[in-house]
DNA sequence: TGAATGCTTCGATCAGCCTCGAACAATAGG
DNA sequence: CCTATTGTTCGAGGCTGATCGAAGCATTCA
């Protein structure tokens, strides 16, 4: 009778507290081990190998082994891009894990979302590209201009290399903790590794958090 | 330790068959009583009536009494948008319900995206109107364009009240079945109920199929 | 080669929850 | 007022799956 895709096992994958740890954890969007995945759930080693090994069956994850280390990803963007759905549904029908953290303001200052900028410095980056006009927002959609393709090359860009990618260039990412949209997509991705190898930013080691350095 | 919003209940919620079916069902967009639900979903009376309780007290769909009716609904376009992402997920990840069924071919070419129309045939017009120059797609972001907005107010709607709206106007959706973008946002939303008010399109009671008459 | 580290597999336990039968409450219609 | 329809609550049964202790592989290092 039924057809189509069938949600209800991918979602219960992402419905335990465990995986749903392990998987916030890997939107920072490096690979970690599965001990860290552990950690980072609160499990034991045997705990966190089957849930990773399910998460691998099921599809979301990728495993890359490195010596005596298994390093997992999640498996693509759209992973990230549904568990930041989920994270605004929860934040809208108000299931929030405990009290706010210590480390939640500066995670709402700027942090990583898979592998773009995300928090209110991502926000704000993304207003200040539309008011220079180099790229233009009608009505929540974004397309770059052709003075913000040269700006992005300005830049150190390599905008022919974006471009030929499968991947959408520019696409916004509503942003669960502003409630407003940043830059994501092909460009959000390249612009964050430029602010790296700029030193403009850098990761917080072992957190989703980022810090600029005096821009 | 840990803070921000918590997924897990969520798609705890969402991770149970009776409870995918029902939701995917009320992507139609219509309000359904808790007895259509729980025939869509395949279980008893008492075991739907005990989901959809979870499902509200998780904020997750919303309840109108009427008489002696109850009628469930999606709480909100964030939802929708949700379920569409997991479909997608499922759909790469190959969590395919069954076999293909009978009514998957008339799904796949016209159906309903919680209020906007999807498929090949959303897909279709969407690039008919950016052919026409009417919206721009710059790398996959959307935006009307003056020509455009004059052919929306031509086929009768009111584009000064859906600008007014907080809603985004135009905002593409990855279709799961074509994998490519359709409209989406409070455009898409109004552009399908003029096809219905023109009776150009007419939705196949009980299912989200649509069927266009010659147009 | 032996020891240590990282991870997985196996086995057993236990809680959660999905399910339905039965009973109960509410509403519409005659 | 009585009955049919619709929906919820309660209780019991059954099963999946989360969890961890113990043991087994694989890899690195001394």
């Amino acid at each position: 009778m039924k057809s189509g895709p069938d949600i209800a096992p991918i979602a219960a994958l992402l419905g335990d507290p465990g995986r749903a740890s392990m998987l916030t954890a890997l939107m920072a969007g490096q690979a970690l081990t599965a001990g860290e995945l552990a950690r980072e759930a609160g499990v034991t080693a045997q705990t966190a190998s089957s849930h990773l090994a399910r998460l691998q069956a099921g599809g979301l994850i990728s495993l890359r082994r490195q010596g005596r280390h298994n390093y997992f990803a999640l498996s693509g963007p759209d992973v990230g891009q549904v568990i930041e759905g989920l994270m605004g549904l929860a934040l809208r029908t108000g299931h929030t894990r405990h009290r706010t953290g210590p480390a939640e303001p500066a995670l709402r200052e700027a942090r990583v979302c898979y592998d773009h900028l995300a928090g209110e410095t991502g926000v704000a980056i993304l207003d200040n590209l539309v008011a220079r006009d180099l790229i233009t927002r009608d009505e929540e959609a974004l397309a770059l201009t052709d003075r913000g393709r040269a700006f992005m090359e300005a830049l150190g860009l390599d905008m022919a290399k974006l471009t030929r990618a499968r991947r959408p260039l520019c696409k916004e990412c509503l942003d669960w903790s502003v409630r407003r949209s940043h830059l994501a997509g092909a460009l959000g991705a390249a612009l964050l590794e430029r602010f790296y190898s700029l030193d403009w930013a850098r990761r917080v080691e072992g957190t989703r958090q980022v810090r600029f350095t005096p821009r």
